[in-house]
DNA sequence: CTTGTTGCCATAGACAAGCTATGGCAGTAA
DNA sequence: TTACTGCCATAGCTTGTCTATGGCAACAAG
């Protein structure tokens, strides 16, 4: 029973919702809270996780600067840029949009 | 303003429901019933759609027979198996308990 | 002190499943 | 006979996930 099956094209609207609410973060604690969020259901594996931040990066979603843990250990914390934001909104709608869409072909008769 | 992008895994979940609702159904009728439930959202591309049914077909989900349109044009008539029915309940599942998570995890604070 | 465990970052390669582009054929209408 | 629509199908590209792997630092246990 694994818990994962992150629908493609959702992980970066999930990072971005969260940082935009958490304000800053860095890459584990995205993913713990993640995870918490969704009760436990959508496990973001490191593999994923870190590949997509690279992308918000590239793409100036996110930006980044390294930085020290609570448990003083090295972490690279991320927050929403300007852009980012905007792009969040946007695939909001989009998620809506298209899910919205989906529920509505699966309704019963 | 293109109406697709269609998450990849829930094509298969679309195309399993509409025949489970109407019985048997050629691939354009599909295609056409999926656009028409989701108004006018979900544009299944016809090189999304064969090869979907082809993967369906393989799987055992569906069989197929040719047959004859209203229109006396020539058409592949696809229906769901025992076994298709039981992945279209699995994928449903799949489906509400992913996108729950995720609505879950957008939910304003 | 060294071994194991956890926190944290990152990349390479495999793979699934969508999209675009292309092609073909058969009715029907202009 | 030309054009359009209905209908099926494949090849190749691309995107974005997953698995597997690797590394390094802090801290606890033995």
């Amino acid at each position: 029973m694994k818990p994962n099956d992150i629908p493609p094209g959702s992980l970066s609207l999930l990072i971005l919702n969260t940082l935009s609410r958490h304000g800053e973060l860095h890459g584990y604690e995205i993913a713990e809270s993640i995870l918490h969020a969704s009760g436990d259901v959508l496990q973001v594996e490191e593999g994923s996780l870190y590949p997509a931040l690279q992308r918000l990066l590239v793409q100036g979603w996110v930006s980044a600067e390294w930085g020290t843990t609570a448990g003083n250990r090295r972490a690279r914390y991320y927050r929403l840029t300007a852009a980012g934001r905007k792009q969040l909104t946007a695939e909001l709608s989009h998620f809506h949009r298209i899910y919205g869409a989906i529920t509505a072909v699966l309704q019963p008769a």
